[in-house]
RNA sequence: GGCGAGUUGGUGAAGUGGCUUAACACACUGCCCUUUCACGGCAGCAUUCACGGAUUCGAAUUCCGUACUCGUCACCA
C-alpha cells in the first residue's frame, strides 16, 4: 500500500477521528514532581469482585506514591463489555475506602489526566490507532472466529507456536480495494499490531522485583482494537500508562509474558517506557498444591468478606506489610508506635515466589493490633461495626457504654496487654455474659462451658464476704482466708506439694467464682470483673448458679 | 508443547562464597511466672537449604543437568 492509500484507509476506517497525536499530547503535560517521585495507578476491571489480591495490589500503589511524594490514582480498566456488572466500580470504592487506601486522582477523585475510565478514551485510543495505520505498522483483520479457530487447531497439531504471525496473517497483505470490499458487506474486523518482531532476538525486562528477565520478541500480530472499537488490555495499559505518566506499573507476574509486546508498542508508537514490578500472586495451599487465590473458588478472600467477619482493616494492612517486605515484621516490633508508612519498602525484598496467605498468621497480627488500642478506640470502632452488622447487640453496646468500656479496660493498660481479640466480631463473643440480656438467657446456655464439680457451699460463703470496696490486696487476701478455713490451699504452690492434704487450692475457688459470675472458663482479671459488676449483681448471679 | 518464574522447617521467610552448627516471626511442645485462663519469660522444634554433577581451600549462596510447582500462550484483563 502506497502512503496515499493507507491515509485514505484510515480515514475510511476512522473518519470521525479528527484530532491528531500532538493535540492529544499536549493535553497530558508531563507531571511536576519532585526527583524521585513515583506515579502509580491501580487499574482493576470492575467485575464485581474485590480480592485480598487486588487490595495488595492497591496497597503496593498506594505506599510506593506515597512514600516518594509520587501520586497515586486510580483507573477503571472497563474495556471488556461482556463482563461489565452494574455497580461493581463503585464496590471497587467502598473496598479502597474501607481500608483507607484513598487514590488522590482519578476515577473518582477526578484530576489533570483524564478520563479515567477506559470505555470513555475510545477516541483517545483510535487516534493513535488511525496514525498507526497511517504509518502501515496496523491493519484490519477480518478473520472470523472460525478461521481462527482452524489456524490455532493446526498450530497446535504442529506443535508451532499459537497466534497469528507470518503467513499466518493473511490479511496484512489486503488492497485497499479488498478491504474495501469487506467494509461494504459490513464484515466485523479488529485492527491487529504489524509486528516487526524476530522470535530469535530476545528482549530482557528489568523487572524491580524480580530483576533482568529475558524474553523471545513479539511476533504476533496481536489486536490492538476490538471489534467494538475498545482496545485491547494491552494497547490501552500502554496509551494511558504512557499518557498519565505513570512511572512504575506495579502488576501480577502473570503480565511478565506479555512484556514483549508493551514493549514493542512502546516503541512503534516512540513513548518512552516506565518501569516494571512483577509481584508474585498470593496463594493458598489445597490438597497439598498451592495454587494462585481464584475470584471464583476462594469467596473467603474477597474484601467484603474480611469486612464483614470483622476484621480490622489495619490489621489486613499490617498483614500485607509483612507479605510485602517480611523484614517489615522486625521493624515493626521494634517501633510499635510507627506507621507502616514510615517502614522503608522496598521492591527488592519483595517475595519472588507465590507467598501463602496464612490466616493464622493474620489472626495473630490483629491480636497485637487489638492489644495496643485504648479501650475507648475500640468500643468506637466496634460499634461502627455492630451497627452495620448486629444491631442488637449494637443497642446493648449503647446502653452499656461504660460498663463495656471498663470491661474492655481490664489488663489493657501495662506493657502485658491481654490478646483476646483478634477481630471486632470477638469484642461480643468475649464480653457477652457482661450485659444481663445475653447472661441470663437459660441456665443450661449459660454454663454449658462448666463441666467440673460444683462447691455450692463455698460458693454461698464467698457471697457472704465479698466486698465491692476491697482493694485488690483486700480481696485476694479475704479469699485465701476462706481457703484455709474451707480445707483449700491458700496457693497453688502449697497445694503442689501436698495435693493429697487438701481438697484444692485458692486458683479452684476462683475457678468457681468465675464459673458462676461468667459462665467461662477463661475471662480478664476476676477481682476487676467483680467489681464492674458490683455486690448486688455478684450475689445474684452465684444465687441464679446455685439454685 | 513453547516461553518465563519458583523450589530453604508445619507456615511466612532471612540469607547473594567463610561472621550460618541457617536470623526473625507465626504455629506446636515443655518449663517458669501467675488468683484460673490468657499475657509475659525461658527452652525445644531444618546437622540442613528439591535432586544429581561441576567450580572452589571452602557453596543454601556460582555454573550445568534433572524433577516438581506455578504463570502464560483470547476480539479477558
Amino acid at each position: 500500500m502506497t502512503d496515499i492509500e493507507r491515509n485514505s484507509l484510515a480515514e475510511l476506517l476512522f473518519p470521525n477521528i479528527t484530532a491528531t497525536r500532538e493535540e492529544i499530547e499536549s493535553k497530558y503535560p508531563e507531571r511536576t514532581l519532585t526527583e524521585g517521585a513515583k506515579v502509580t495507578r491501580f487499574a482493576p476491571s470492575p467485575t464485581g469482585f474485590m480480592h485480598v489480591g487486588n487490595l495488595e495490589s492497591a496497597f503496593l500503589d498506594y505506599i510506593f506514591a506515597k512514600q516518594s511524594n509520587g501520586v497515586f490514582y486510580l483507573r477503571l480498566e472497563d474495556t471488556d463489555q461482556e463482563r461489565y456488572v452494574e455497580g461493581a466500580s463503585s464496590l471497587v470504592k467502598e473496598s479502597l475506602e474501607t481500608f483507607s487506601i484513598i487514590p488522590t486522582e482519578g476515577a473518582f477523585a477526578g484530576g489533570a489526566y483524564g478520563p479515567y475510565i477506559q470505555s470513555e478514551r475510545k477516541e483517545i485510543y483510535q487516534t493513535y490507532i488511525k496514525d498507526l495505520i497511517k504509518q502501515g505498522l496496523a491493519y484490519p483483520c477480518f478473520m472470523t472466529k472460525e478461521e481462527l479457530q482452524e489456524i490455532r487447531e493446526g498450530q497446535e497439531l504442529r506443535k508451532e507456536a499459537i497466534g497469528i504471525y507470518g503467513h499466518y496473517a493473511v490479511d496484512r497483505d489486503l488492497s485497499l480495494e479488498e478491504i474495501k470490499a469487506h467494509l461494504e458487506k459490513n464484515d466485523d474486523y479488529v485492527i491487529r499490531i504489524r509486528s516487526n518482531g524476530d522470535l530469535n532476538k530476545q528482549v530482557v525486562l528489568h523487572d524491580l522485583i524480580k530483576g533482568d528477565i529475558t524474553l523471545p520478541e513479539n511476533i504476533i500480530d496481536e489486536v490492538i482494537m476490538k471489534k467494538d472499537g475498545l482496545p485491547t488490555y494491552h494497547f490501552a495499559h500502554v496509551i494511558d500508562d504512557h499518557l498519565m505518566h505513570t512511572t512504575v506499573v506495579i502488576r501480577g507476574d502473570e503480565w511478565i509474558p506479555s512484556y514483549p509486546k508493551h514493549l514493542q508498542f512502546c516503541q512503534m508508537l516512540g513513548f518512552k517506557m516506565w518501569k516494571y514490578a512483577h509481584y508474585a500472586p498470593l496463594t493458598k495451599k489445597e490438597n497439598g498444591n498451592t495454587r494462585k487465590l481464584s475470584k471464583r473458588k476462594d469467596p473467603e478472600f474477597s474484601v467484603s468478606y474480611y469486612k464483614e467477619a470483622g476484621i480490622p482493616s489495619e490489621g489486613v494492612k499490617l498483614f500485607l506489610s509483612t507479605i510485602i517486605n517480611t523484614n517489615f515484621e522486625e521493624w515493626y516490633l521494634q517501633n510499635p508506635d510507627k506507621s507502616y508508612l514510615d517502614f522503608p519498602f522496598s521492591f527488592k525484598k519483595m517475595p519472588t515466589g507465590g507467598t501463602l496467605f496464612d490466616t493464622e498468621k493474620l489472626n495473630n497480627i490483629c491480636r497485637t493490633y487489638f492489644s495496643r488500642l485504648k479501650a475507648q478506640t475500640i468500643y468506637e470502632d466496634s460499634l461502627k461495626y455492630y451497627e452495620e452488622y448486629d444491631p442488637d447487640f449494637f443497642q446493648v453496646m449503647t446502653k452499656n457504654k461504660d460498663r463495656l468500656i471498663s470491661f474492655l479496660d481490664i489488663e489493657r493498660s501495662g506493657k502485658r496487654p491481654r490478646k483476646d481479640i483478634a477481630t471486632y466480631n470477638d469484642v461480643k463473643l468475649e464480653s457477652l455474659y457482661m450485659f444481663d440480656e445475653y447472661f441470663y438467657k437459660d441456665k443450661e446456655d449459660t454454663y454449658k462451658e462448666i463441666s467440673r464439680n460444683v462447691d455450692t457451699d463455698i460458693l454461698t460463703k464467698y457471697m457472704a464476704i465479698y466486698d465491692e470496696n476491697d482493694t485488690n490486696d483486700e480481696w485476694y487476701t479475704k479469699i485465701q482466708n476462706l481457703a484455709i478455713e474451707n480445707n483449700y490451699a491458700p496457693s497453688t504452690k502449697e497445694y503442689k506439694a501436698n495435693p493429697e492434704n487438701y481438697k484444692g487450692h485458692i486458683g479452684d475457688i476462683c475457678e468457681q467464682v468465675r464459673h458462676a459470675i461468667t459462665g467461662k472458663k477463661e475471662t480478664p482479671n476476676l477481682y476487676n470483673i467483680l467489681k464492674i459488676l458490683g455486690k448486688e449483681e455478684v450475689t445474684r448471679r452465684i444465687q441464679f448458679f446455685i439454685s
